[in-house]
DNA sequence: ACCAGTTCCTAC
DNA sequence: TAAGGTAGGAACTGGT
């Protein structure tokens, strides 16, 4: 007798497989998931079919064609093709029209190779629209669930780590290790692959899927490290730890590389991870774990691969054995794909989200950690690995996992599982898609869904090449110099609020070449690019929709995360402040992808439109703002830095702690009062303006997307933008000293700025500096050749003119791991040539202490930077380098 | 000394 | 090929 229960689980990753039954041909998806109590799940759900749409090309007709029902029988006769609905009007650029739903067989008999798929041969004759679904998302939109979903299902086969509760219901034949051999059957039957590696397998039909409310799910992570040697290729030594909760467990191995591999295989199933992670695995370990299983493996047997990689979350003993073996994706796709399973490389995360100057494990551990030395503590020189591993291999290996440890404390560190499942919540995806996916996939499954309820045909993604620029952003001109008492406003969310007011949307455009017959309304919306959308009387765009539905969204978390703060409910702050976080992440990707000039919903005026509107805003404020005689000394898109009218007498400097502030608070009071005025004044439905922040003073060298300026409010703190200081390619030394610059010439001390500067210039010519301060890195492109070695030339017209290319070359010589895109950090040890010597930054990796530069570049360096900025107060870069000046124009 | 071209990184 | 956008500053090279 079959058994159900129901699951509640989190959806890592989803796939298909087809088979042909009594009943003709069947398509299940399988989606593995990981439940609320903590065992995983694999879930078959029946009862999906594949299908595409149809409609007559061209604009809709009074009457369909004559032939249209000999037409449909073509259709009916292609092969591949099982069922033909009856038609239903859709929405199409060209006029609503009727579309006829086409079931095909398998998804494969869809696009299959030759121009013989049924979507090709159906092109000649018919328009297709959503015809280039992944069948797997057809799961997540017709049923309208995200990644947290209830389903009541039949339970196949459980393992003895499924819950009590649950075993205490099933009979003997479906639960542990006695019912393998039987289950496995069952399995199959049920249209699944056998017994797969996890805890819980059931089935169900796609009715019995349904939306549940978003939860933390207790994934399981397994992060790994490897030790190679440089001379030979090989693998020397792996460890591993495999988190589960709060707990951990470590894993080292070493022995023959097979005993290796075969090891790391056995844990992977064993502890049944839902994510993959590790400090460069991408690029560096998992695709030497398969050019070694490769080279190791008898021949092309997949038994005997699979036992060195066969790390997919699916049964071993089957014919498709394929899915076993993790792939990186054709295309440039970043990250590998391991079957039931996500990867999330520390390495990229830590990348986007800290943006360290450097990237290797040792610097983002110090970053991070700075009094932990047992993180960062270098004892192995990871140039001479080989030498290091013959003399003290339980050091290598102790290093090894260490190396494994720290990726799992960078993610929880950065929260970076957090966030990806708060992405995958909101954008309603599978944990997969919100971790490898791009940004059109993710608004693909909003906006998807909501054309298909709405009776929009779904368009392919177009593969038009290039078209011209939109144009952007207002950026005001800066005036170089102190400005006292600043008020910055700027627009709540300033291109989605344009969607939403204008209704802006593919669907709403209006076009009176492709809908001539189309009723324009009076009130629809012209923007000043030219463009027309209907009013929402007429028709409610879809992205308005979604925007408007993402904008509330967000509050509703944000009063979530209020109420969690004062309840101290940790864990739910933590969840209201990914899930409000992914909202707005999600709602700024919005104009994008719809300026972009490849997605599906695109038109060309539709991000010009946007823009267009944003600069008459921007500019009008600016406008009514100086005729009122308040000047506004920049702007910049969306935001407006206004001269507040202040008493020119008022104290421009906070007092000291404990003398006298009662001319100070007033003025900031003041300031803050005429910036929540003019926020109130100027905003109007639809273009809502906030009062950011206030400045008691602002200064710009004059140059755009370049100032800094002293907070008062909502708090007080410097603010800094563009300036070296902000930037990953500048050097400690340069961004310290500016640092300090910036905090003397905004209390008003320039000369003694100018004199620190003085100062440092003659430290850095008796190089008396560490060079560690001096470091300048940049990121480097390449081109991985199928022999691992790295071809610039493809990326770069010059590659051996740029500094970072040639620091690149010297750390792959050295035996150091490079990887395309990484950063790489050099000294300049003689900036009169031309191109300049640099010498590449390995101290970090090799512990082989480096001091060669040359102080005269740094000085004229630090000089230029410097030198624009107090230019504005008579000192040039040369005066600086010189240490006078030579003619007053100014006194201070 | 200055210029054009290439490249990266940042602000929105 | 697969793919969110534009505006803008600055460093450097390799020329005149």
């Amino acid at each position: 007798m079959a058994v159900r229960a129901n699951v509640e689980c989190c959806v890592v990753q989803g796939s298909y497989r087809s088979r042909s039954g009594e009943d003709g041909p069947e398509t299940i998806v399988e989606l593995w998931c990981r439940a609320r109590e903590g065992h995983s799940v694999l879930l078959l759900v029946h009862g999906m079919r594949p299908y595409l749409d149809i409609a007559v090309p061209g604009r809709p007709t009074a009457e369909l064609p004559e032939d249209i029902e000999q037409r449909l029988e073509r259709v009916r006769q292609t092969n591949g093709v099982t069922r033909v609905h009856e038609p239903q009007e859709k929405w199409t650029e060209l006029g609503t029209k009727p579309h006829w739903r086409v079931e095909v067989k398998q998804p494969y008999a869809m696009t299959n190779r030759q121009g013989s798929g049924v979507r090709d041969k159906l092109e000649d004759d018919w328009e297709t629209t959503s015809a280039d679904i992944m069948f797997v998302n057809r799961l997540f939109y017709d049923n309208d669930v995200g990644p947290h979903i209830r389903a009541d299902a039949e339970v196949l086969w459980a393992s003895d780590s499924a819950p009590e509760e649950l075993l205490a219901t099933l009979p003997e034949t479906h639960r542990g290790d006695e019912a393998r051999t039987e289950s496995a059957e069952r399995v199959r039957e049920s249209g699944g692959e056998g017994l797969y590696p996890v805890d819980l397998i059931v089935s169900c039909n796609m009715t019995q899927v349904t939306q549940c409310e978003a939860f933390p799910a207790p994934f399981v992570l397994f992060s790994f490290d490897l030790e190679t040697s440089i001379a030979e290729e090989t693998i020397l030594c792996a460890a591993a730890v495999v988190q589960s909760g709060d707990e951990r467990t470590e894993h080292t191995f070493r022995g023959s590389e097979r005993e290796i591999l075969e090891g790391l295989t056995r844990l992977v199933r064993e502890s049944d991870p839902d994510i993959i992670t590790g400090y460069n695995i991408d690029n560096f370990d998992l695709p030497r774990i398969e050019s070694r299983m490769k080279a190791l493996a008898r021949g092309t047997d997949i038994q005997s691969a699979s036992e060195l990689f066969g790390w997919g979350r699916v049964p071993v003993f089957d014919a498709d054995g394929g899915r076993l073996l993790p792939k990186k994706d054709t295309g440039r796709r970043r990250t590998w794909r391991i079957q039931g399973r996500c990867v999330l490389d520390a390495w990229w995360q830590a990348r986007m989200t800290l943006r360290p100057q450097r990237e290797t494990l040792r610097f983002v551990a110090e970053l991070l950690w700075p009094e932990r030395d047992d993180l960062h503590k270098l004892d192995v020189d990871a140039s001479r690995m080989d030498e290091e591993w013959a003399k003290d291999p339980d050091l290598v290996l102790e290093y090894c996992l260490r190396d494994a440890i720290l990726p799992l404390e960078i993610l929880s560190h950065i929260h970076a599982v957090e966030r990806k499942e708060a992405l995958a919540a909101v954008a309603r995806v599978p944990l997969e898609v919100a971790t490898a996916g791009t940004t059109s996939q993710w608004i693909d499954s909003m906006v998807i869904r909501l054309a298909d309820r709405e009776g929009v045909a779904v368009p392919r993604t177009s593969r038009g090449g290039k078209t011209e620029q939109i144009e952007g952003g207002y950026v005001h001109e800066v005036e170089a110099g102190l400005q006292p008492w600043v008020a910055v406003l700027d627009f709540k969310s300033m291109y989605p609020s344009i969607m939403i007011s204008n209704n802006v949307c593919y669907t709403t455009r209006i076009d009176e070449r492709k809908r001539p017959d189309e009723e324009v309304p009076e009130d629809a919306h012209e923007s000043p690019f030219g463009a027309s959308f209907l009013p929402a009387s007429s028709r409610r765009g879809l992205v308005p929709q979604l925007l408007e539905h993402l904008m509330e969204q967000r509050d509703i978390h944000k009063r979530a995360l209020d109420d969690a703060q004062e309840n101290g409910d940790g864990s739910a702050e933590m969840f209201h402040d990914q899930m409000q976080f992914a909202v707005k992440i999600l709602m700024n990707s919005f104009y994008g992808v719809f300026a972009s000039n490849f997605y599906r919903f695109t038109h060309p005026q539709l991000g010009a439109s946007i823009t267009a509107w944003a600069r008459s805003n921007i500019k009008q404020i600016i406008g009514q703002l100086e005729d009122e005689g308040h000047p506004v000394v920049y702007s910049d898109t969306d935001s407006v830095f206004v001269t507040a009218p202040i008493d020119e007498s008022a104290p421009t400097l906070e007092p000291e702690e404990g003398s006298d502030r009662e001319a100070w608070d007033k003025t900031c009071a003041e300031l803050i009062g005429f910036g929540q005025e003019l926020a109130e004044k100027y905003s109007v439905e639809g273009a809502e303006l906030e009062f950011e922040a206030g400045l008691s003073v602002f200064f710009s060298h004059g140059a755009k997307k370049r100032y800094v300026g002293r907070k008062v409010w909502p708090r007080s703190e410097m603010l800094v933008r563009g300036y070296e200081v902000r930037r990953s390619d500048s050097f400690n030394l340069l961004t310290d000293v500016m640092t300090g610059m910036f905090e003397l010439i905004l209390d008003g001390e320039s000369n003694e700025a100018v004199q620190h500067i003085l100062q440092l210039i003659k430290r850095v010519r008796a190089r008396e500096v560490e060079p560690a301060d001096l470091v300048i890195s940049r990121s480097c492109k390449g081109r991985v050749n199928p022999d691992g070695s790295i071809d610039f030339t493809r990326v770069y017209t010059n590659p051996d003119g740029l500094p970072f290319v040639r620091a690149a070359k010297q750390r792959i010589a050295a035996g150091l791991n490079f990887t395309p895109g990484m950063k790489v950090g050099w000294l300049v040890t003689n900036g009169k040539k031309s191109p300049m010597t640099i010498e590449a930054w390995l101290q970090e990796e090799t512990g082989v202490e480096q001091t060669d530069y040359d102080p005269e570049f740094y000085a004229k360096r630090i000089a230029t930077a410097l030198g624009r900025i107090s230019e504005a107060f008579g000192w040039s870069a040369d005066d600086l380098l010189k240490g006078n000046r030579q003619a007053t124009l100014f006194s201070f």
